[in-house]
DNA sequence: ACCTGAACACCGTTCAAGT
DNA sequence: ACCTGAACACCGTTCAAGT
């Protein structure tokens, strides 16, 4: 923030600011505002006060400052979960629900961003800072699977399995809300938190012991 | 098929060759052949043999091009589904782990134009035709579920709201699979197809009568 | 080491004009 | 009714040049 508040005023020169925090924080800004179309290295730029080429000093490409972009977007989710967690430590099933509610929450309150993450524009394949970003907020819930199962909560098994098919079920309807295909029967009666807590419960039924 | 070829073969002048429906095939094989950022109103124009500014006679602007492409990829997808699902008529439960497996597997298979059919470029709000087939796929699913539940294989409740969890789960893991997001340990090992069965029996034992 | 300016090959879209 | 050509305001990216 106060990066842009300094390039914003125009006093610094940049030549020793950290321009390329600034474009991070230029795109993000760019991305929340304009959505996922709306992000151009050429905006970025001109949000941070330098010129159209400065930022291939600092990133080889537009895809890579968006996949730093979907990186602190990854590491935002996860601090999210993990804090969603937190608040119901003695029960680790109602943990489990609760960061589901949580994904899906950061999903419809930052579209866009979620979008990107998510999307085709940065693949992590070919950036392994946000593979690495990703793969952190997945472990997290790897992790929450394995209390539960050593709480007797749900059945055993491999935990990243079980866990993979939750984080299916909570990305599918993450990514469903941010791109509006809602089915209207859906959206109409259901508030989103409710929703969610019930793909979860039904779910976690069916990862139950009794099977 | 046919008019691509009357277009390459660069005889007829396309003043009364049905140019819509080239545009729409010309713009399929982009997509198909460069991903969702090759496809391009001017690229498509190219390829059906007609300057760049024809398309806007037939489509309002490149989104409502890009939207009929979507809906096309939503007409197959319900047609790939209803096949799975007519393979296995005898057990309703059997025939929607098919309609998931066919789903997931239609992603694998065409994944830039199911990255398109559920990505931001198209709205389905601006786009009723869109929106329309996007609700008739989802509605096949909706109408497997009244048939295990009318056969006793799942508990009973709103139909609609069941289908959805499922569709969730299933796109969820179609994206995942989609934009290459899949976890190294998940991907590994299991087979696609496996996986999809795995998840769906999760969620269909959650969705048992027992509870 | 970091940044600028001009340039290239593209876009989507508009508008006047052609048949 | 349907299509073309020139034009406008943008892109991402490269390259030589500046400090």
């Amino acid at each position: 923030m106060r990066t842009t508040a300094h390039a914003a005023a125009g006093r610094g020169t940049y030549h020793h600011g950290n321009l390329r925090a600034a474009l991070i924080e230029a795109a993000t800004a760019l991305l929340e505002a304009k959505g996922p179309l709306g992000v151009t290295l050429r905006g970025a730029a001109r949000r941070a006060g330098v010129s159209q080429t400065a930022p291939y000093r600092h990133f080889q490409s537009k895809g890579a400052l968006l996949a730093a972009v979907a990186e602190e977007g990854f590491r935002r989710l996860a601090r999210t979960i993990t804090r969603a967690a937190r608040r119901c430590r003695d029960d680790p099933i109602h943990a489990l629900q609760a960061m589901a509610v949580a994904m899906v929450g950061f999903a419809a309150k930052h579209p866009s961003h979620y979008r990107l993450m998510s999307g085709p524009a940065v693949r992590g394949r070919d950036h392994p800072a946000l593979r690495e970003a990703a793969v952190a907020a997945w472990t997290i819930l790897t992790e929450a699977v394995r209390d539960c199962q050593r709480a007797g909560g749900i059945r055993g098994g491999d935990s990243a399995e079980l866990a993979f098919v939750l984080w299916c079920l909570v990305h599918g309807l993450s990514v469903l809300v941010v791109d509006e295909q809602l089915p209207p029967a859906v959206r109409q009666a259901i508030p989103l938190e409710r929703l969610t807590e019930h793909a979860a419960r039904l779910l976690l039924e069916g990862l139950g012991q009794r099977h």
